[in-house]
DNA sequence: TCAAGGTGCTAATACGAATTATCGAGCGGC
DNA sequence: GCCGCTCGATAATTCGTATTAGCACCTTGA
């Protein structure tokens, strides 16, 4: 196969077929020099014009400046957004690297809600979006850093993915490339701009609901450890646990099947159960309501936020909801502050999680 | 200033803390003029190098390139894609233009589908995509033209979009931009590149399955004009009744109630409707089981397409599937192979839809 | 010994826009 | 008549890479 892409003069742009070449039959798009001739100004008087550059070094005089603007309407002139973002080292387009596809055609569409606030965000901005998807798959995931890398095609990125590669967010640090991160959060050769849910809060507030509604006896469902998003939801069940004086549980649910953790669920008197992974939550449900039990009447239970996996259920959860369009608007905030310099943005952010009434939360039966 | 490796209160070290700079304090890039200093050689010789040339005009001593390389190598040089694209004239970006928002919030997720397939097409060629999301909104929708257009950046452009604005087609063949049109398919100025879906074949199977169960009084139910996705569902029904020898009948619903569609097609004595927009059969269906008829006892109903608005039903409707992945994914090849000037891409084509038997089509009662 | 040919590299330039130093013209004041 | 000033615009340079013409040097061969 041919290399795609290889536009030299030799062939598609410059020898113009059918396809791409203008009515005109001319190949070359207008250029400032273009508009520059065609008023009899130069390069430099076009680009002030265009830059509305009337400040005390630069003057234009009116008539001029309506002459060029007038040349540029009728041509329909734009610029070169690579020229400018060469020359000026920037061009108002954000790019958006995930580590997997970022339109998913699984069901638990992951990252939409991200890109729809990011979206938003940017249209408000006036920025464009460059999806990085060129990135090879090496090792199952994406690479940031390869051979023809054009993360520098924008002026900075948003970074979105389950699972950063540690090294390469190294690499984006050390050289000075500006980004967030969505959702991961360490340090990496450097304090990492990111955009987070506040899990360790969500996670406390829903297990004091729990408290609030008697049980002594909760377990947290979930590796606990690994990702931050996990670790911190850990953290928050500890914290709202010891504030209150009871010891908190932890049941990993690595290798173990849902009837496993049900058994070791009871078998520990366990009253209301803290799951990490919305899907684990819908095993056991489906699975004690399988068994005869009720849910929440004989166990109550907690997801820790929306599906990451696809999981179909109509069981209501009591819980919380992870902010994802938020954060995708506020990742694109602290990307503009951060390119902006702005000293007022604040670029490390946990966003609130919004809690989840639901109908998996009631209080314990009196054990007889 | 050296980042710390420990931070005890993070929010001090961020004040002041310049976020995009790197780790050396530089904020230069290494070019090839660096490395050809540090190598002794000139520029050309380090870009003929990291090109790989060595034809009949350029050569390279070995010993030399070697040292080229090592010093690549050491100093983690990386071309600068801007620089690249703008001595290129291309960069393997691609545009992708919607006319409403590319990430929408609303259930009835039109564009998700397309995206997919244009995502994993650039994906596997190489390609970023750019969602040119910066296209203000003037008149209630997005326009591609306007004074900061950044479809330039982009080697070609993806159109989507269910009515695709003719002035901006024609300008768009009258530039030569090279474009690819999802969906629409008229010529504007010229003939235009695009993907569509086979409607009037889809269409014509469907209502052919119809006639080989037994119905012979099909009507036709939507606007069978406009728009060519709907003037060619028209066209297909015509020519398979034709075919047939059966009339075809044609009920427009513009401001007319499924009440009044359902009395319409009941005294036409129609036993089976062939429905243009899949919300118009849900509701249709929904209003004849509320009267007691028999879907599709009583009533056949076909649907030509998946939902375009929002409608949720439990019916599973005999028709057709647009195939909008199938379609995104060619949308991307043409777009290219226009780019490449490739003598062999049909930059036209229509792509077949898949039948979908679902349970709403039965042989007519035969009348007493 | 000199032309022919090959080898290895560089100087120069293009790409398109942004920016800065500078220049000429006009004008008023003394 | 000259200085100083403002106004209006331009030439020249920058950004980093790709490309091409051509130069200097070497080896052959006759």
């Amino acid at each position: 196969m041919a290399a795609p892409f290889h536009l030299t003069d030799a062939n598609a742009y410059y020898l113009g077929n059918d396809w791409t070449q203008n009515v005109t039959g001319s190949r070359r798009r207008v250029t400032q020099h273009d508009i520059a001739r065609m008023t009899g100004v130069s390069q430099a008087t076009v680009s002030l014009v265009l830059n509305g550059r009337d400040d005390g070094n630069v003057r234009i005089a009116p008539e001029t400046r309506e002459r060029v603007l007038h040349a540029i309407r009728t041509t329909g002139y734009v610029a070169d957004p690579v020229a400018r973002r060469l020359a000026a080292r920037h061009n108002r387009i954000l790019g958006v690297f995930t580590y997997e596809p970022v339109f998913p055609t699984g069901t638990g569409d992951f990252y939409h809600p991200f890109l729809v606030g990011i979206e938003e965000c940017a249209e408000r901005l006036g920025c464009d979006l460059l999806l990085l998807t060129s990135a090879p798959v090496s090792g199952g995931r994406r690479r940031i850093f390869h051979d023809d890398n054009r993360l520098r095609l924008a002026d900075g990125c948003v970074l979105l993915g389950r699972s950063l590669d540690h090294d390469e967010l190294t690499r984006l640090v050390t050289e000075g490339q500006p980004f967030v991160s969505v959702g991961r959060r360490d340090n990496a050769g450097g304090p990492v701009p990111y955009v987070g849910a506040d899990y360790p809060t969500a996670t406390a507030t829903v297990v004091r609901r729990a408290l609030a509604a008697g049980h002594t006896a909760l377990a947290y469902l979930g590796q606990g450890a690994g990702p931050e998003s996990h670790a911190d939801r850990m953290r928050g069940f500890r914290t709202a646990l010891d504030e209150a004086g009871h010891t908190p549980r932890h049941l990993p649910t690595t290798d173990r099947s849902p009837a496993e953790l049900l058994d070791a669920l009871l078998a520990a008197g366990v009253t209301a159960a803290v799951v990490e992974e919305y899907a684990d939550g819908v095993a056991i449900a489906q699975l004690a309501r399988e068994r005869g039990l009720d849910v929440p009447g004989d166990l109550s239970i907690l997801a820790l936020g929306d599906p990451t996996r696809p999981a179909s259920t109509d069981i209501d959860f009591t819980g919380f909801r992870i902010p994802r369009r938020e954060m995708g608007w506020q990742a694109v905030e602290v990307l503009t502050g951060l390119l902006e310099a702005d000293p007022d943005t604040v670029p490390q952010r946990l966003v609130p999680c919004q809690p989840v009434d639901g109908a998996t939360l009631a209080p314990p039966k009196v054990t007889p």
